[in-house]
DNA sequence: GCCTTGAAGGACTCTACAAGAGTCCCGCCCCTC
DNA sequence: GAGGGGCGGGTCGTGTACCACGACCTTCAAGGC
């Protein structure tokens, strides 16, 4: 399709055993976010509902789950009354149960990748894709912006069912930096958003240490060489795609995905006891 | 549909006489983006063709808008080669020929707004919507944050025709503006472009210099009621939904979607000459 | 093309012809009414 | 709920006890190989 977005195949075979000892604990609970009618007006009824019985303090606590909940909502399928063709099962999610649902992660910097883990019989077949990007003239300079119109070519040759969740790395810039990695940070997360909910995704924003402590890639010197070894680990067929430094974003990409299916067989393996 | 998103209606008889006088220069070219088959690998094939016979002052310009026209064919429907439904006629846009296509104008602020410019007989149908937005708690505060799932509703329900250009006020932060104010604005702006483009728009960005030069409303004390004041004029059935200082981007809004109805106009009387 | 280092940065149109002049916000958090 | 004014700001999960602690980048430009 596109000559700059260079794609890779692997076949893994993803034993539950492997990926579940590390964090079984608290991040179940927010994949399960179901239908809820209040939308961006959540103060009234939730003090309409607390008031009176329930401290100030757990009112603060059930606000702030509640607040999030919604935000997710709005990043997830199907949609409330619009949703065209919805999946009529209670499970938002695209393949349904046993584990067999599809899963991308997403490393949105501008140099970033997407990883797709795609149900291949009893295995998985594992891909990455560098993300698309264009050079633009801002300023009197050229920096690199992503390219919309590529990535939604390639999210849609990917025949994905609607719903399928789309885990992302969340942006989180340090005070230090500057305001234009700022502001492009910003833009590539809310590019991403933008279009995976529009394409029908259901995402799920990642902070950058659930994943990193998940695979122990935490606090360990050069990290960065550390998760493309984790991740040539995790998908050997891909290694060869990992070799050279700048294949950074390649692993990052996988390393989400690969935790995003953990949740995901977490969720579907332990309903609610540990 | 949603509590939050108030919605008006006016008609308006869009006359070229009223539009047009004030600027048929510069900005015709820019809606003239044709296929170009290079794709985020500008640089060789310019450079080759360039070479020798053209001075390095020249390249550079042509490069200029080599990588503009890039960047706004990214972000413009329909696709090169997966495009669902294509209109078979030449012109990417709306509705075809005779001014009778449709326009959106939006202004991606957190407080922004929706204008729709919708063919309606001889004459216009113009709606805002004010921006669907969520609280979101980042860090220990609450956020106001754009609701993707509510806005890609929204852009549904209008049915408009593949293609349909939807003009968008760029973000520009000062220096001295803060970094969450850069992020932010990255962000609402990417989240907007990522959302049109993956609903089948044609986003062509607008510089905030541009339309408020043609409306006259630079350098004007207290712009923002002139321009409260002007999209009045434009549309007078709206004007009961614009009497408040905070319907601001309600008026951004309609102002940019007229100022992107005008550069249509002139694009289709004037083929070429002044 | 790939890797490293180091600091944290406006961008835009117009005028007039190379670089300069002039313009444009917004987010966030406090306060009052 | 609306308007006004002033400055430009990390955020995150986790643990211990309601704040503390420790973790986390990135963009952008220039130079070496």
């Amino acid at each position: 399709m596109n000559t700059l977005s260079s794609n890779f195949r692997s076949r893994l075979r993803l034993d539950p055993a492997t990926l579940l000892p590390l964090k079984p604990s608290s991040h179940t609970l927010l994949l399960i976010h179901r239908r809820r009618r209040s939308s961006s007006s959540a103060s009234s009824a939730v003090n309409g509902a607390v008031n009176g019985a329930f401290r100030v303090r757990s009112a603060a606590r059930v606000l702030e789950a509640q607040l999030k909940e919604e935000w997710l909502g709005s990043l997830s399928f199907p949609f409330p009354d619009n949703g065209r063709s919805p999946a009529p099962d209670s499970n938002g999610g695209g393949g349904g149960e046993s584990g067999a649902e599809w899963v991308v992660g997403i490393d949105p910097d501008a140099s970033g990748a997407l990883a797709l883990l795609k149900p291949d019989g009893s295995a998985f077949c594992a891909q990455v894709f560098d993300t698309p990007y264009l050079q633009v003239l801002v300023g009197k300079r050229v920096r690199k912006r992503l390219d919309a119109r590529s990535i939604i070519h390639l999210l849609r040759s990917f025949g994905a069912p609607p719903g399928t969740r789309a885990y992302i790395e969340q942006s989180n810039p340090f005070p230090k930096d500057g305001k234009q990695g700022w502001w492009s940070g910003g833009f590539t997360y809310g590019l991403w958003i933008g279009i995976l909910v529009a394409s029908g995704f259901s995402v799920v924003p990642v902070p950058s240490n659930l994943w990193k402590n998940y695979f122990g890639l935490s606090r360990s010197t050069s990290s960065k060489d550390d998760s493309r070894k984790a991740a040539s680990v995790l998908f050997p067929d891909l290694a060869s795609s990992l070799k050279r430094k700048k294949d950074h974003g390649r692993a990052e990409a996988l390393l989400i995905a690969a935790y995003g299916k953990g949740l995901a067989l977490v969720v579907e393996s332990e309903p609610d006891a540990t």
